[in-house]
DNA sequence: TTCCGGAATTTTTGATCAAAAGTTTGACAA
DNA sequence: TTGTCAAACTTTTGATCAAAAATTCCGGAA
């Protein structure tokens, strides 16, 4: 048995692999770019085992594909993948936010007002970087809230799959026009009001949805 | 270039992965079991490098949960995983249904009522294993004809990860008593009737459902 | 020029080894 | 008997190497 609550030390292949896919969710990665392993391996400082672990693993998740020839590629997004994973996000996201509403504390809320408030900060500042980053801490802080393990890692992998477009849209469109749903969702969240917080975010995905669909059909 | 189009040699990790990833399906772990690296390794008579990037892809794909102390097990079956499960199945798999009635061929019909004539041989025959397996084959089949891959490998994952559960009532029930939803289904299909064959999808899903969640109940 | 073929280079892949981490065993004390 | 602790054993992990596979590069033919 193991009496103290320790820290455990992640083996290097976890460390790797959030930090990929951290970078594809940023969209460091432009789609359609191709990865070496040795390429990673020597960008990241690290051996290429853990790099190869960490491959598979995103490739598992869908957020790489294998081009066949045992080479792994960010995907590029079409309309038809497009609406695959809006699909996805329209049905698990708002259900998981549903969730969230009948666990959040007011402290909870609090917090999320901050985080939302930098985002605004960065739209402001036409901050594509940051405004990712927090964007993305807003929700995921709401959805792990849900305590659904299932859904939330399905989601986590549906916006790791969705990153490198939404990238293109920030760096194409600036971040003037980008949709701020969050302060009605936050009032409902507030309430405790489960399906009024589903609604807003439903509308906050579909106001992104058509920023990407918009970007696709230019290319 | 290449002109010809080569059967490419896969991966022995990429076999791996699926040899284990069928085990998995077919329920040939029981829930909770923990598996070794090494272990699989010797048993399936390969080399520990494979098995490990194997085993990468299927904890990315919740098919195998690692233990915190760097151990992998067959997730228990939880009423709560289950529904968040179901939830997600009962989503994806109708659309993929229906996607799917607007291409099938009436030479793909005959194919699948053959494959049906053999679930019904496995259920009369009590015989679980050709049951998971044929039905496993019925159903994919018509999911690989949507042409949706995002929708086709996350339903591949939610499969995978009821698998274990699944065997275990075929095990405890026997087959005699196991859903055939799948005449109405093939029908409506023919028919090219797309939200027909989405229904009785649902159908056939809620049946399993109700089975699992009984066998959940009782342990 | 463009296209083809093959050498040179790079990359992936799988085995193997040593070190780190985790589990089991068994002796010994209470 | 029960509990503890350390030694022995097993497993995971990451680096490294050789072989296989793929890509790039380059010279020569059309």
């Amino acid at each position: 048995m193991n009496m103290m609550t320790v820290t455990r030390k992640i083996p290097e292949h976890q460390a790797v692999y959030e930090r990929v896919r951290d970078m594809i969710l940023l969209g460091m990665f432009s789609p359609g770019e191709a990865l070496t392993i040795q390429g990673l391996a020597s960008r990241l400082e690290v051996g290429v085992t853990p790099v190869r672990e960490a491959i598979r693993r995103l490739t598992a998740e869908q957020a790489l594909e294998t081009l066949g020839n045992r080479r792994v590629a960010v995907p590029e997004m079409t309309a038809g993948r497009l609406e695959e994973i809006y699909f996805l996000r329209m049905h698990v996201e708002p259900e998981l936010t549903q969730r969230a509403a009948k666990n959040i504390s007011s402290q909870q809320v609090v917090d999320l007002r901050e985080i939302d408030r930098q985002i605004d900060e960065a739209i402001a500042l036409g901050d594509p970087e940051a405004y990712l980053e927090r964007n993305n801490l807003f929700h995921f802080t709401i959805y792990r809230l849900a305590g659904s393990a299932i859904l939330f890692r399905t989601v986590q992998s549906l916006w790791v799959q969705a990153g490198p477009a939404l990238r293109v849209v920030c760096g194409r469109y600036g971040t003037a026009n980008l949709p701020d749903k969050h302060s009605t969702l936050m009032d409902a969240l507030e309430r405790g009001d489960g399906p009024a917080a589903a609604q807003s975010l439903r509308e906050d995905l579909e106001q992104g949805l058509d920023l990407v669909r918009e970007s696709i059909r230019v290319d």
